[in-house]
DNA sequence: CGAATATATCGAGTGGTATTCAGTTTGTCT
DNA sequence: AGACAAACTGAATACCACTCGATATATTCG
């Protein structure tokens, strides 16, 4: 009995394996060619299958594209939940600074990816299944932005996919003009301007007007004034 | 002499009556069928022509492809320009909220056409001339932002393409949530809201501080109490 | 163990489509 | 009209994703 359990199990480890051999060579020549340009007579010579094989394991060149991209936006999540753990601060502000700083330099390394993942949307069945795996890696942001509201940092009366739609629509909008402006000159970082002035503007418009801008100045006012009317009454 | 240069003016006129005609046909097929699902022979039957006559005119599927964005592009342009031609508004926030509402219709409607625009990024040849045509479009938006920035509603210091980011960003990221949301709810119009935010974020952030928000009214009171002091000490 | 059965793998073959090109038509010039 | 050129055509070609019958490998059971 135990035997047979433990041969079933390895025999399930080599399809897995296997599997996983194929996922990375389709992953690899993908990232290389394209999804046009891969063909799949070389994804399978690099796994070290026969083409055939690959069709037992996903039903066509479609499907296997969706795989890698699942498995992409997941790596992307497990990552981003790395990076925010270890932000220590409590301030929503800054962890949404970490996480920008963190996605606008994947979205700008894999650029490719990304768009081919928005690109997929014709056969609606693949499609939805990306989007849940979106949806997963969205909701980093979800969580930091809500506790943001919970703590007083963000106005509570705006809603979440509104500020979602303005953090991650500006950071992949950002990434493409980086893009042009690094080919044209040879800059090298021009992306903390970009994530500083996003981190503002969110201060700015999400924020509570605890903020120290305004406020301190007109503080600062307020002393003077004082100070002045201190002046009169002596 | 003459009627020479006549017959040469019909003879071109002839082929470009033709180019015309294959680029219509493959718009249509294109937009029904999508890129891949769009059939070479069928382009070929709707303009009249035989399959090989399109290779006379573009090098390949691909081609053609980016010559209908091109002209889906163009025309973006020519309309955005227009409605803005139509708005007499010339407060800077008022037109960027014609832009937006425009500019979000158009991305929800076309989808299709826009995410092919970017997924097209791999024959880099294709790309470039893709790319002055996306900035025309865009040129729309800069123009506005300036002249806000030369009447004074605008920060001078803020980078335009900055700002442009974060308005086109949004409003494209925006339109994928809408259709999220579409699909799950019946709802008619989510739209509105968004564009509000954008409006309102934008004449927070990039806006000067002549806005008569809470804030501001009380620092003029503060400006106005701090005068009459000094009058009083001088 | 070894036969019987089930499961996994293979790669030559099939079907479908973008692209080519030799032959044909249409237009132009003298 | 006849010679030359330009434009056009669709049958033939090339290329690939995908299928399927044959083969190898694993599992079950007498």
């Amino acid at each position: 009995m135990a035997s047979k359990a433990v041969q079933v199990e390895t025999q399930r480890d080599k399809l897995e394996r296997k599997e996983a051999a194929i996922l990375h060579a389709a992953r690899s020549v993908f990232v290389d060619n394209g999804f046009d340009g891969a063909r799949m007579s070389e994804i399978a010579k690099t796994a070290g299958v026969g083409e055939g094989t690959i069709y037992s394991y996903y039903e066509s060149k479609a499907e296997l594209m969706l795989a890698v991209l699942q498995q992409f936006w997941d790596g992307l999540t497990l990552e981003a939940r790395n990076v925010m753990a270890g932000v220590k601060a409590p301030e929503a502000i800054k962890r949404l600074d970490a996480l920008a700083t963190y996605h606008l330099e994947i979205v700008i390394r894999n650029a490719d990816f990304i768009n081919l993942s928005f690109a997929l949307r014709r056969n609606n069945s693949e499609v939805s299944v990306s989007r849940d795996h979106l949806r997963q890696y969205v909701s980093v942001f979800d969580e930091i932005f809500r506790r943001g509201q919970d703590r007083g940092e963000f106005r509570p009366e705006f809603l979440l996919w509104h500020a979602r739609d303005v953090f991650y629509g500006t950071l992949e909008y950002s990434a493409r003009s980086i893009e042009v402006v690094a080919d044209t000159k040879g800059n090298d970082r021009p992306q903390k301007p970009v994530i500083d002035n996003l981190i503002a503007l969110f201060a700015n418009h999400f924020g509570t007007s605890d903020q120290p801008s305004d406020m301190e100045k007109s503080s600062e006012q307020l002393n003077r004034i004082e100070a002045k009317l201190d002046q009169l009454l002596s």
